[in-house]
DNA sequence: GAATATACATAGAATTATGATGTATCAAAA
DNA sequence: TTTTGATACATCATAATTCTATGTATATTC
């Protein structure tokens, strides 16, 4: 069985890697589970980032280069702890700051009567 | 020759079914052209949904119940005016709550020192 | 008359989270 | 002590959605 989020699966469609860079850049180093378990918390159980999703997304973004690892055993159980690269690092700003655009723009149209954020 | 949005496509996933659903609530018809007009006006062209996004996007909404269309002629020329059907009235608030519930939640992780929207 | 804007359409490609499944260790409860 | 649940990783096929590319045709403006 598995816990399923409260939200469409398509919204949060470009949004993984920007929340990895922020916990990354925020920790120093984390591992897998430990991310997951982080953002569950962070958002109150509303988003549970799934092994499926999650694992092949550190594995593609240490691809390109955004993070690496160092493994760690704890007792004969491995986790990798993941880190910010320096493009990582660079990356995550120009991530963030489109993401955070994103999300004033959307207000703009579908909450025009907040104010922009 | 098109014009790039602004944003990584990915980041629209699952929030264009909510901006029509949006636009159509305050307008009472509208078709195609102008929907993708009104978007890039109130988004200071950030926002540029291709018509290789927007048409079958309009056309599963109305096989979904979502929308229905009438056509017009203006001269030869045939527009589909889209409106929504009560069904798409309806969905149109769980949508939005959806989609502003997500935004919230977004901005807790992503931006902890702003207020909650 | 040529270029640009209007107005629709479809098909294949690309992206990415998910569901399902698998392996294995460890702690706690029954 | 056995079994359940939590910890911790992984891969693969599928689904969902937008995009790119391309096509057709009319209307307007230069």
């Amino acid at each position: 069985m598995y816990i399923r989020s409260m939200y469409s699966k398509e919204l949060l469609k470009g949004t993984l890697t920007a929340i990895i860079l922020k916990l990354l850049a925020e920790h120093e180093k984390m591992y897998g589970y430990e991310i997951s378990q982080h953002v569950k918390e962070l958002t109150g159980g509303k988003i549970h980032l799934k092994d499926g999703s999650l694992y092949p997304a550190l594995q593609k973004m240490t691809a390109d280069g955004l993070l690496s690892y160092k493994e760690e055993y704890i007792g004969k159980r491995v986790r990798k702890y993941y880190f910010l690269t320096k493009k990582g690092q660079k990356e995550k700003v120009a991530y963030l700051e489109e993401l955070k655009d994103f999300i004033g723009t959307l207000n703009k149209i579908v909450f025009p009567q907040l104010k922009s954020i």
